[in-house]
DNA sequence: CCCATAAATCTCAGCGCAGAGAATAACACA
DNA sequence: TGTGTTATTCTCTGCGCTGAGATTTATGGG
């Protein structure tokens, strides 16, 4: 491969990057800004949600679902709790783990709000048609699923 | 349109926004990882690389590409020029603004960090060949544009 | 020239997390 | 049973950034 075709891959390379943050934080801003209007952060609705779809939930199989450290997950449930969304149960078979659970406020709060949800992504992903979804969701995986097993590359020149 | 072709139109925005956010977190992972180990956040490297291609910029017009809040430039470029690496000029054709550019320094360590990062995004990209690239390239496009100038919905039931 | 408005940057308080370390409990195995 | 190792959650410090307001300067219209 000659040096030509190798800058033009990294530039390709650098191109996407580029294009795919900017699409993350202009979706991510509208996401943002409709669960604010009740309240919650992205994060704290993300939790909402995997409990509202799978039921309770050990804590740290929120954590790794939603991508959060360790104290993160902690300090989110807290909040979550505080306002009286979610509860904590022990876990009978394993006495170091908790269960996160919905409260009644909580399953209603996130019942009615996931619909509205979705038709807000739903409008914020018009740019593309359904074949382009697909399309987008399939290229993605690709991308996502090997950036989140590769190893970072060593330190060398090459 | 039938009430089930439009919970599958928004089931499948809802997918794409789950594979868009886990892409770009692990992307985004391996690119920290790089330039954290020369001392720098994200968003700083993306400063010394914009100063770096384009030249001296004002406060305003890297903030904006960048996309950091009007704290959050002063904040950054505060980090650099302690660092060394940027330093702010006076413009002279408005005197409310001010140029942020490259030191010497800077120069040398934007230069010798930028190609190892575009190896490392190639590395960490290369779930997709260049063919897949260019058409992801495309298709983000598309929803970024569409996501960052789409108003939000109104509030509405529908 | 004066005033209102807008634009560019800076200041400051505070949020949302990360990450290291502590505490507790489970597990493997001699 | 005891012992070292691992897993799970929690505590606590601190970073990176946001967003509202303050300050200074430009701009446009009477």
């Amino acid at each position: 491969m000659s040096n030509g075709d190798r800058n033009e891959e990294q530039a390709l390379a650098l191109k996407l990057w580029v294009v795919l943050s900017r699409a993350h934080a202009a979706i991510e801003a509208h996401a943002a800004a409709q669960v604010s209007r009740h309240g919650l952060t992205l994060a704290e609705f993300a939790i909402l949600e995997a409990l509202f779809h799978r039921g309770p939930m050990l804590l740290g199989e929120v954590q790794r679902r939603i991508l959060v450290s360790s104290g993160g997950i902690t300090y989110l449930v807290d909040r979550l709790e505080r306002k009286g969304l979610v509860e904590r149960r022990d876990c009978p078979e394993d006495r170091r783990a908790r269960y996160a659970a919905l409260t009644a406020g909580g399953e209603a709060l996130i019942s009615e709000i996931f619909p509205e949800h979705a038709r807000y992504l739903e409008h914020a992903l018009g740019g593309l048609d359904a074949a382009g979804k697909e399309e987008a969701v399939r290229l993605l995986r690709g991308l996502g699923l090997h950036a989140a097993e590769t190893t970072p590359l060593a330190s060398g020149a090459e």
